[in-house]
DNA sequence: GTGGACAAAATTGTTGACAATCCTTCGTCC
DNA sequence: GGACGAAGGATTGTCAACAATTTTGTCCAC
């Protein structure tokens, strides 16, 4: 998740045995979590390599983000009360207050809490778990679309179309915006990415 | 998956290694899958537990079946060929058979085949790898809705309509269609549900 | 110089034993 | 009679050693 390890580099569990300070049986339940996770790639008898995420499947990863955001925030708008739809505003304001700041990397994290917030108002549990499962896949791409020209104002206008749809209690709308909105994030990824990848 | 194992039984790792005869570790990372896949609770220094999908539960991994496969119908719809059609066309006139022959059990085996050639098509690896994922929580359900009187030939109805639209190449209305069948089955459920869960 | 057979090294998969933790039972005290 | 606490048993978590497998290196024939 750091970015410390190459793409393919072998993982061999000795090594993490010494590196960690763990037994060699954490190191393998932990790689096997990791398999399931998507981050490391695990062949019987031929051991475990860091799995790079290319950028398409990245993409199909927010595509599949999109739809189960999308029915997410469809009962968060169901759900919605009054604190919330404060909670919501305040988090947009500070998004405000960073990008007017230039501070483009915590505004970037405030996006991530919008969105956590967000599932957290929906409750649906299934629909959680898979994201989270998910996201993990995308940690190598969350920051690569600020840089997008005018990327980060778009997605304020975005985000703050959702919490407007969501405040007005339509659940058909909330999920509208929050699948337009992820699709303009896998836009931006496909313009960017190439280049870098 | 069999039923064999009751709600909340205790999964004793050294009974698993005798009954199965397989080594401790083997059983562990066994449970160790099965918590991930969500049929097995597995509490630190608490041991596992068999995990009983509620039927509330159910009703939420069909929502988010339904976006998921709403999503891989909608690229299926995008990428039918011609041999894709007669393949999905020759499944619905099987199931035709079958449900004229009374033979609810193979129908719905019939029915899931229709899905996962429709997966295929559709050609999405993430979304059809958390579909798989969800699938195996529903497998205690999944022979529930055929006795819901008049649910077969709906379902039947359903499913035409949706080859109906792939075949027409309409990644939208194909969207639209896998949706709406699924919320009908997610409905089958609640209400035959209750009376026996 | 290339390809195949064989041996050696490295690494994973598995087994068994030990330590840590939790639950139950029993005894004691109030 | 009930609450508290300690000992015992059962179970999970971890570690080290052994077996199985793959990979690498070497030698030899062609």
């Amino acid at each position: 998740m750091a970015g410390r390890l190459l793409p393919n580099e072998r993982l061999v569990e000795a090594d993490l045995t010494r590196r960690l300070g763990v037994g060699r049986a954490a190191v393998r339940t932990a790689l096997a979590r990791l398999e399931h996770e998507g981050l490391v790639a695990l062949e019987p008898h031929r051991g475990a390599r860091v799995r790079l995420v290319a950028l398409s499947e990245a993409v199909e990863i927010l595509e599949a983000r999109a739809v189960l955001e999308g029915l997410a925030v469809r009962r968060a708008a169901a759900n919605a009360t009054e604190t919330d739809i404060v909670d919501l505003r305040a988090i947009l304001a500070e998004m405000r207050r960073l990008l007017d700041g230039g501070d483009l990397l915590n505004a970037s994290d405030a996006n991530a809490i919008l969105h956590k917030r967000l599932l957290q108002m929906g409750g649906h549990a299934t629909a959680n778990r898979l994201i989270s499962g998910l996201r993990s896949q995308l940690v190598r791409f969350e920051y690569r679309t600020i840089l997008v020209p005018g990327r980060s104002e778009r997605s304020l206008a975005e985000h703050t179309a959702i919490v407007d749809v969501v405040a007005g209690g339509d659940p058909e709308a909330a999920e509208t915006a929050m699948r337009t909105h992820l699709s303009h994030v896998a836009d931006a990824l496909r313009a960017q990415g190439p280049a870098h990848d």
